[in-house]
DNA sequence: TCGCAGGTGGTCG
DNA sequence: CGACCACCTGCG
């Protein structure tokens, strides 16, 4: 068993974990009992909020209240952030209020950069099941915490070294080779800092190079264009699904520099409304 | 059985 | 360039 620690951030407003945790932005955190339970950067942490008090309690293993204030990404205004997209685009409003508490988390870039590998061409329960199962083999054990044994997700060696047949018992698919090379890339260069750097690894096109930019390096302005944003950009604005281009251009005029937030907000109002 | 799931690389015209 | 199309895998 673990050592926990709790820790208690008050005036926590604009905050809800089911939106946080189910907008799919991360992989690693699920509903146990009535709480949410990640693993984050080695720790393990439960998240618990209390609307009314506006109190967010963590019992985690490790990081100080400074590092979980910077993950969960407490200091950005989202009022502020959801009355601008509101008034620049009138037809959003409804995803904004639905989404309201969405906050966009500030997650490990190798992490994030494996992770939306796995993600394309899939869907969510397996994206979840392939990276429990890379984290179980090549993650370092943290230990039993919540009557679970808890494993950190893989450092980059971890993965550079590993074997493809290995990889493939994961059912990672085709995915395997391009997380293999994305990791000894990583590992010999560092983590890709620009959208240009990051499309140029083998297995990542414009919507993963997007989302890897938009959570793993907070580059907000990003606008991955997924299936569902293609079906909402025709649904709203009657955008050919083709014209990526397009909606890309218009997510630059009309959500400007809060585009990545406008379309976390439209993708998880579509999508939980399918 | 077949299409789909938060796509991408390869190959044509 | 832009329009196909195959692709690991699991599920309904």
């Amino acid at each position: 068993m673990k050592k926990i620690n709790a820790i208690r951030i008050e005036n926590v407003y604009d905050f809800d974990t089911v939106h946080i945790f189910e907008c799919g932005q991360c992989f690693r955190w699920n509903k146990e009992d009535d709480a949410y339970v990640g693993v984050v950067s080695g720790h393990v942490c439960k998240a618990e909020y209390d609307a009314s008090a506006a109190v967010l309690t963590l019992e985690t293993t490790g990081g100080d209240e400074s590092f979980w204030r910077n993950y969960f990404d407490l200091a950005t205004d989202y009022s502020e952030i959801r009355k601008t997209l509101a008034e620049a685009e009138p037809g959003t409003t409804a995803a904004l209020e639905y989404g309201h508490g969405i906050r966009i988390l500030n997650q490990d870039p190798f992490e994030i950069l494996i992770s939306f590998i796995i993600s394309q061409n899939n869907n969510i329960p397996r994206i979840k099941k392939n990276i429990e199962a890379l984290s179980a083999k090549y993650g370092e054990e943290i230990g039993e915490c919540f009557g679970t044994t808890r494993c950190a997700f893989p450092e980059p060696e971890a993965l550079a070294s590993a074997e493809l047949p290995d990889l493939a018992e994961l059912r990672l698919g085709y995915r395997a080779e391009y997380i293999k090379a994305a990791a000894a890339r990583f590992l010999e260069e560092g983590a890709p800092e620009t959208y240009e750097q990051v499309i140029a690894y083998l297995g990542i096109g414009p919507k993963v190079a997007n989302c890897i930019m938009l959570f793993g390096h907070r580059k907000v302005d990003a606008f991955p264009v997924d299936t569902w944003v293609k079906h909402i950009m025709n649904d709203m604005y009657g955008f050919n699904e083709s014209d990526v281009r397009g909606m890309t251009q218009f997510a630059e005029e009309h959500f400007g520099r809060y585009a990545g937030y406008a379309q976390q907000y439209l993708f998880y109002y579509y999508r939980d409304r399918r």
